[in-house]
DNA sequence: GTCTATAAATGGATAGAC
DNA sequence: GTCTATCCATTTATAGAC
């Protein structure tokens, strides 16, 4: 790459962190293209230079955001437990959402209206599940129904979080509770259908 | 109420409900004052005679979901068994969710831009929590973390089916899980803190 | 690459006639 | 109560000069 087409990444990226703080100040939606020329220092038609449309902008930081979550998954140090590795993969994702409302929105809830990650975008969100489903595979967790279950848990957590105690801790203090109620109900149907097996 | 004034109620009932189908069909944020004229053959400027802005008219919508919703829970026939009745409460609350996305998005995860409601709608809302925890409470789920844990797991649950699986029931499959699971820790804890009582 | 100017469309809200 | 006409602001996006 030369130097021109470094230049032109490094513009990309700044804007892009410019519309990442102006949607955790305001909200995810409530910025246009005008206040992100300005806080770059730019007039807005010049962001066309370095993407097409908004879409393309909320494409590059829906990326943004998974390879933020993907960084941290693995700055994240392993347990011997798999069990405890399942807890402290729980509580990096709630801390990863609670840290930044509106990036949680955009990467896990997909509210904005009308736009729909590329391909290459939503490879990098399936990438991430596919870490989470292997901790839970490696803490005993296989059936599509218990990873089910689990999404629900921990995303249900979080945003409870998120709208109802956004400065405080009170579902944070219920994750570790979470995880253990879980994993023993997981480990007691594992035990019943292993006793009593309906299919040889 | 004389005859003009139940008419000018009527009417405002008639764009709720055109407001509510638009909602429903292309998303809660995506339609106008004009469409909803249109939808109940009026021009735009006609709405103001019944509603001050749009803003006053989003408070309509949600006074009129949660009336919906206390009206569902109020038709629902009543369980002998307290657990039996906090599962039954539990689908009631899923399948009110599932069968309006723009409608759970108003009603209860706030995220329309700007829109407060109003202390009177406000107070519907309050209402049906209080009947959910008196639902909990009768099935032995007292403690404020507890109630908490429950309403994670059951918004958790709502939000996955409507997010990741809108007309199947990949997640209404787990509700009676859910419950099992969750009935059964509480149990479990409240034996263990009732055998060895720290606090005299 | 950045700018000014402007297109093109949208949408909330008001004025005033009927 | 309903309408037409219009205001006013916003916003995405394009054209074309520099």
């Amino acid at each position: 790459m030369d130097r021109r087409s470094e230049r032109h990444e490094s513009t990309k990226r700044e804007i892009v962190h410019a519309a990442w703080a102006l949607a955790a100040e305001r909200g995810l939606a409530a910025w246009s293209l005008r206040d992100v020329a300005e806080a770059v220092g730019m007039r807005a038609p010049s962001l066309y230079v370095y993407f097409d449309s908004k879409g393309a902008l909320y494409d590059a930081m829906f990326a943004d955001g998974y390879r933020a979550f993907l960084a941290r998954i693995e700055a994240t140090p392993p347990e011997q437990d798999a069990r405890a590795m399942l807890g402290r993969a729980a509580h990096v994702f709630f801390d990863f959402c609670v840290a930044d409302p509106a990036r949680y929105q955009l990467l896990f809830q997909r509210t904005v209206p009308g736009f729909v990650p590329s391909p290459a975008s939503y490879a990098l969100a399936g990438t991430a599940l596919d870490l989470l489903v292997d901790v839970l595979r490696d803490a005993g967790v296989a059936e599509q129904r218990e990873v089910d279950l689990w999404t629900a848990v921990l995303t249900g957590l979080t945003s409870q979080q998120i709208s109802n105690d956004p400065s405080g801790d009170r579902w944070a203090q219920l994750v570790d509770d979470a995880v253990e109620i879980f994993l023993g109900a997981v480990a007691s149907r594992n035990r019943s259908r292993d006793a009593q097996p309906r299919v040889k």
